[in-house]
RNA sequence: UCCUCAGUAGCUCAAUGGUAGAGCAUUCGGCUGUUAACCGAAGGGUUGUAGGUUCGAGUCCUACCUGAGGAG
């Protein structure tokens, strides 16, 4: 049994860009899809009801290394998994470490068996091998868990990149191995997915992409974006894969992106993408909108009535000023963050929405056009 | 009227007689599988005023101005 069933309705004729259905075990999800990032167990800012009735967030990413962290794997288990945790009645994707193995790199030590981290909390040392992160996501009850792998940052040598991917495809067949052995007569649907790196190399990506196919897993993810390469080549990289990786599997880019860049992973075959930038730039005070983006600490914006975007119908924008969410930001008022990621977070969903109904409606080429035509004039 | 204390960046305050700084505020920039309600930069000064001592004064001396407290 499949645990999750990818299923696609409809393909833009022009682009690689599909419309489909994730059946998971915690509902449907309408793809393509943005997922929040929940990494300690909460979209920082917004509650369960504001993402799932509100906004209609139907899945969540959390981390297996800051929940491992604190509070510990076992505590949520013993507390019946992370959905009830945190209370939260749809899917969640959660990251294997294998993002800290960048952003903590100062923390931590590579090794063929895994990762050896140093908490950032106590510097205690905790062990991470393909085999663990599988139990620690599983004791979680995530939906979709993402195999170990090895996020290098930019630039490396193609040498350091080629030994880097072939060890996050080593892991990759141990984590797959250890994840069917234990599901062997699970009642419970679950779902591995592996990681395609190979840095800003194509033909890496490449034999990557297809090492992992031969796991026959039920998605594939395209990580190792997004940290510090020139944009254009985030999206070549996923070009580089998208012919290898099957198409009847959701495709997964982690870690992306600006707004206007969402259509074009879409029109890249992707399925489902993550980004901390809408949750966290709302906190810092850079707000996204259908003309662009607002910085509300702008002192333009002091008296300025109007909503952060006159065509935004979320919570913030039907209630709240571009000056009193400037006053609110200039205090350090928690209220802030709370009505800023609540509008952020609904951007970046009805920019999926949007791109969902195009492709369905046969006019996504259309779209991408409009976007890109939107995007360069905000840079000119 | 006298005594004491204090006057330094918009604010609160540092600075052995030796290149006037910090925090906050202001203005701006950054943030991409969250160590991030975070990080960074810039602008901003006749050191209350006028003299004096000194190679050199925010600092020591004198007078005055302003404020706070006290005495009468």
């Amino acid at each position: 049994m499949r645990g999750v069933k990818f299923e696609v309705v409809a393909e833009c004729p022009e682009t690689r860009a599909r419309a489909g259905l994730l059946h998971t075990p915690h509902g449907v999800i309408e793809t393509p899809v943005f997922m929040p990032v929940g990494t300690q167990a909460t979209v920082k800012g917004l509650s369960e009801r504001d993402l799932d009735e509100d906004l209609g967030a139907r899945i969540l990413l959390a981390n297996t290394y800051h929940l491992y962290i604190r509070p510990g794997h076992e505590l949520i288990r013993k507390l019946g998994g992370l959905h009830r945790f945190m209370a939260w009645k749809n899917a969640i994707l959660t990251d294997s470490g294998g993002f800290q193995v960048f952003s903590l790199s100062g923390l931590r030590k590579i090794s063929e068996h895994g990762v050896v981290f140093q908490s950032h909390l106590d510097g205690s040392p905790h062990q991470f091998t393909p085999q663990s992160t599988v139990d620690v996501q599983l004791a979680l009850g995530s939906d979709i868990l993402m195999a170990l792998d090895e996020c290098p940052e930019y630039p490396v040598s193609h040498e350091y990149a080629r030994e880097s991917m072939q060890r996050t495809v080593r892991w990759a067949r141990q984590a797959d191995e250890h994840f069917r052995k234990r599901m062997e007569g699970s009642q419970t649907g679950h779902a591995l997915f592996p990681i395609v790196q190979g840095s800003m190399f194509p033909d890496l990506r490449r034999e990557c992409a297809q090492a992992l196919v031969e796991l026959d897993a039920d998605g594939y993810a395209v990580g190792g974006l997004s940290v510090g390469e020139p944009r254009p080549l985030s999206l070549e990289m996923v070009e580089a894969t998208e012919q290898i990786l099957p198409s009847d599997r959701p495709r997964y880019a982690m870690g992306v992106g600006m707004p206007a860049e969402l259509a074009e992973y879409v029109a890249r075959g992707i399925d489902m993408m993550d980004c901390v930038l809408p949750s966290r730039n709302a906190r810092n005070g850079y707000l996204f909108t259908s003309a662009g983006r607002i910085i509300i600490k702008h002192a333009r914006y002091r008296d300025d009535e109007r909503p952060i975007d006159e065509k935004c119908k979320c919570y913030t924008c039907t209630r709240y000023s571009r000056a009193y969410l400037r006053h609110l930001f200039q205090s350090g008022e928690i209220l802030y963050a709370v009505l800023a990621t609540r509008h952020n977070i609904r951007r970046y969903l009805d920019i999926m929405h949007g791109i969902r109904r195009a492709i369905i409606a046969n006019s996504f080429a259309d779209y991408l056009r409009c976007v890109r035509q939107a995007s360069a004039e905000e840079a000119g």
